[in-house]
DNA sequence: AGCACGCCGACT
DNA sequence: GTCGGCGTGCTC
């Protein structure tokens, strides 16, 4: 190095980094390191670092700022490393895990751990191994019992875990012990951190580079090899998929390893030949999907099509959100595609959100024939290193669009043109627990308007509050009123369920008019859907003495009857039991169960209609990767006569044989204790009645119900939104909620149901005295008052829409929670927000 | 959230 | 004594 370079080294001002790390602790601030020397000049916003936190804790965090001032109170501890020289999270979405940490009042840490895929978060544990410079056998040091067993089991197994230690000598704490050893020198502590994400890796073949470059050198080679047939076999197998001799340079690339033992030829002597440098092994980082050719191909619109799709268009000159109210089998799908092919076109990035169940294999593969390559899909039932990879994908710029569910609000996009939120009233779309407790429809609203980019809202049943919004010119409206094709809308029949009762008409549960229908359609080879929003085979088990029934020993609910599994569970918490033999309360052995799910319709209608085949669909039936497509390709190829299912029958399925639809119980859906029950009935048994008659024949819906005057019903007949839009409204207005007011519930939690209840107090008094008594409802238990051996107690607050301001008000709240937790004995509690609950 | 530390009761 | 339970405070 020249005098002059030395001297601009050493005289160069150097400036102190201190960058602020979001960790993924529930804890509301980020934490401030000093950058090393050494990354000055590569840590960037966005990048993954490692860092000590805590006495013994290492964690991955991101990069959220970089600045040169130091800590006023401490001495910032040195990054241990830094994961990403690129970021991993664009510098525009830490805004945005801000803006949801705030908007739903939890911390930048909950956020960041939802957002990231766990295959890009590392891992740490601490581990215990003996001290390099420590001999057991020639040591002088005394070890007691548990030392000596943990040293005989290190000198076995090199590397223990906490949790192995803990279980060697079978005690909870062994901290002290294993600080006392470390005293002695006798073991070592270290972290070890592992990347989680693992590219795919093929081995493949290819002839030595010399000998496919000399065609001489080659053809001597084979004139040798004459005596070696299997090695022989191996060549020529080579040159048959690489024609060397003609293209040198296709060699490069080789094949895959595997092809030789798929076309039987020996493995040892492909190995003499790697062996002997005639052939050559390598490896390469492949895809972990499979390739498919981007065949962009115009998609055709009708005229109705066309023209909701110019009404998007000049709707986004002046909105950012638009509402496309399309019924169902209006074709919404194909406007999607034209907008999303204008948006790629434009160089622009485009995300497609669908809940869960409708994100299924034919919209999937519908849309992988149009765009190819270059859409990602995110969806849950994927792997983490397969997230890892649409993630990378996104980053790298490889998937210009993707298709994917609620948490692909977080991919790393940096140039979004169009976000689509398909079946925008969705559920789904809100995380309910645990925190961050976020909607990715509104949450989309945000990523949008960092970006430029406009969002479409689409429902064959909008949301009443996007209606509103829509009405009142907040979004851009547009309405699509024309079924594709010729179909119609089904027709209706209410089945009056306590008339048939009183006629001892009914047969189990089924009602006349049902039974007939799907005799009907059976007798025409058609197939058949029954809806129940039910789980499970019966809601609960009664005693028919004594009225016992049998309860979660976790939570506050009666066990669902699971009669696959011979056994009882609890939906909140996951318990499990037996079915008990006999009454736990009086002995009796006459239990009987109660209610109707989806395993029990099963059951019945096996019996009912014996020689066809009916199949079940909900969550206990889809469990595992592939079941869902499986009972689909099974209903689809008339395998399956009758599909019993939960909403998981309701969503995005085409179905040309099934003209009948049964739903089975909608009292129960609409007597369900919450403001949007009706919506949601609504919304439901308008999305199942589609699933009837989409081709030239008109379908049929049954509707099971033991109030056949409501009026809801003959809103759903009619296919009546705009009447059930205005009436939902005129409610909503009238007892004050959404869209009228803005809704923050607060749970609080507690062990004990008492100190539940005292902090709940208080908090609703803190509440009610900040924020006025009018706007603070409760506590109250809720419907389910114990999960998890957890006490709930609960307190809503209900904002008006207009003159708050919101930030200050959840300040407000945020501050009365810690109040409240900062009194004696009431710090065990835990405070749950849920912003905007759905 | 973890995790350590300190204080207290229970048990070999 | 020591173990384990619980309450409390802290994490750059």
């Amino acid at each position: 190095m020249s005098q002059l370079e030395l001297q601009n080294n050493t005289s160069t001002e150097r400036k102190t980094w201190f960058a602020d790390v979001i960790l993924p602790v529930p804890i509301p601030k980020m934490f401030t390191y000093r950058v090393p020397m050494e990354f000055n000049d590569i840590a960037c916003i966005g990048a993954r670092v490692i860092v000590q936190f805590g006495h013994r804790k290492i964690l991955t965090g991101v990069i959220g700022r970089l600045h040169e001032t130091p800590p006023a109170k401490y001495e910032a501890k040195y990054l241990l490393e830094l994961l990403d020289e690129e970021p991993v999270i664009q510098p525009l979405q830490i805004n945005l895990l801000q803006w949801i940490a705030d908007y739903y009042m939890c911390t930048l840490g909950e956020v960041l751990n939802m957002a990231l895929p766990s295959g890009l978060k590392l891992s740490s544990e601490s581990k215990v191994q003996l001290h390099p410079h420590f001999d057991y056998y020639e040591s002088e040091l005394d070890f007691n019992e548990k030392e000596t067993a943990i040293i005989e089991a290190l000198l076995k197994d090199e590397v223990l875990s906490y949790g192995d230690i803990s279980k060697l000598i079978n005690q909870k704490t062994i901290y002290s012990l294993i600080k006392s050893l470390v005293y002695k020198g006798a073991v070592l502590l270290f972290e070890e951190v592992k990347e989680k994400y693992k590219p795919k890796k093929e081995t493949r073949i290819r002839l030595s580079q010399a000998l496919a470059d000399d065609k001489k050198e080659l053809e001597s080679l084979f004139e040798s090899i004459e005596k070696k047939p299997k090695q022989e076999a191996i060549l020529l197998h080579y040159l048959q998929e690489v024609p060397v001799f003609n293209h040198p340079e296709k060699n490069k690339e080789g094949i895959e390893k595997s092809s030789f033992t798929q076309a039987d030829l020996s493995t040892s002597s492909l190995k003499t030949l790697v062996k002997n440098g005639i052939l050559e092994e390598f490896q390469v980082i492949i895809s972990r999907f499979d390739s498919y050719d981007a065949a962009l191909k115009e998609v055709t619109l009708t005229d109705i099509q066309q023209q909701a799709k110019d009404e998007i268009m000049s709707s986004f000159q002046e909105k950012d959100i638009s509402l496309l109210h399309g019924i169902t089998g209006s074709g919404k799908t194909e406007i999607y595609i034209s907008l999303i092919q204008e948006a790629l076109q434009g160089e622009s990035q485009v995300l497609y959100l669908l809940p869960e169940i409708a994100l299924t294999t034919q919209i999937v593969s519908r849309l992988r024939k149009i765009f190819g390559d270059k859409m990602g899909v995110y969806h849950s039932k994927f792997s983490d290193n397969e997230r890892v990879e649409v993630w990378k994908g996104v980053l790298s710029g490889k998937y210009q669009f993707v298709i994917g569910v609620r948490s692909a609000v977080f991919l790393p996009f940096d140039n979004l043109g169009l976000i689509i939120v398909d079946e925008e009233h969705e559920s789904s779309y809100k995380q309910y627990d645990p925190a961050p407790r976020y909607n990715a429809r509104d949450v989309s609203f945000v990523i949008a308007r960092e970006h430029h980019a406009k969002v479409l809202l689409g429902s064959a049943t909008p949301s009443i509050e996007s209606q509103y919004h829509a009405q009142n010119g907040k979004y851009g409206l547009i309405q699509l009123n024309k079924r594709y094709g010729s179909g119609e809308l089904p027709d209706f029949k209410v089945a009056d369920m306590v008339r048939q009762k009183n006629k001892k008409l009914l047969k189990g549960e089924f009602s006349t008019e049902l039974i007939e229908a799907i005799n009907q359609a059976l007798s025409l080879k058609e197939q058949v859907i029954v809806f129940q929003n039910r789980r499970g085979y019966s809601p609960y088990l009664m005693c028919q003495e004594c009225g016992w029934v049998p309860k979660c020993e976790n939570c506050a609910v009666s066990l669902t009857y699971h009669q696959y599994k011979s056994e009882l569970r609890c939906h909140y918490c996951g318990y499990k039991e037996q079915v008990p033999s006999a009454c736990e309360a009086c002995g009796s052995t006459n239990m009987k169960t109660i209610g109707f799910g989806t395993e029990k319709l099963e059951e019945e209608l096996s019996l009912l209609f014996p020689d066809i085949k009916v199949q079940r669909m909900d969550l206990d039936t889809t469990r595992k990767k592939n079941s869902y497509d499986t009972i689909i390709k099974d209903f689809e190829n008339g395998n399956i006569d009758i599909l019993v299912g939960t909403q998981m029958v309701s969503k995005g399925l085409d179905f040309d044989n099934v003209n009948l639809v049964g739903i089975f119980d909608i009292d129960r859906m609409l007597h369900f204790p919450d403001f949007r029950s009706y919506e949601r009935t609504f919304q439901l048994s308008t999305q199942v009645s589609g699933r009837a008659g989409r081709r030239e024949k008109k379908g049929k819906v049954i509707i099971q119900s033991r109030d056949t005057e409501q009026p809801i019903l003959s809103q759903i007949i009619t296919h009546n939104y705009n009447a059930f839009y205005k009436n939902e409204l005129a409610e909503r207005s009238l007892y004050g909620y959404p869209p009228f007011t803005r809704l923050i519930n607060v749970v609080i939690k507690n062990k004990e149901a008492q100190l539940a209840k005292t902090a709940a107090i208080k908090l609703a008094n803190l509440l009610k005295e900040q924020l006025g008594a009018q706007r603070v409802l409760g506590p109250e238990e809720p419907l389910i008052s114990r999960i998890r051996n957890e006490y709930l107690m609960e307190v809503v607050i209900k904002l008006e829409r207009s003159k708050i301001n919101l930030t200050k008000v959840k300040n407000i709240i945020q501050e009365m929670a810690l109040e409240v937790l900062q009194e004696k004995g009431l710090k065990t509690s835990r405070i749950i927000f849920d912003v905007d609950p759905y």
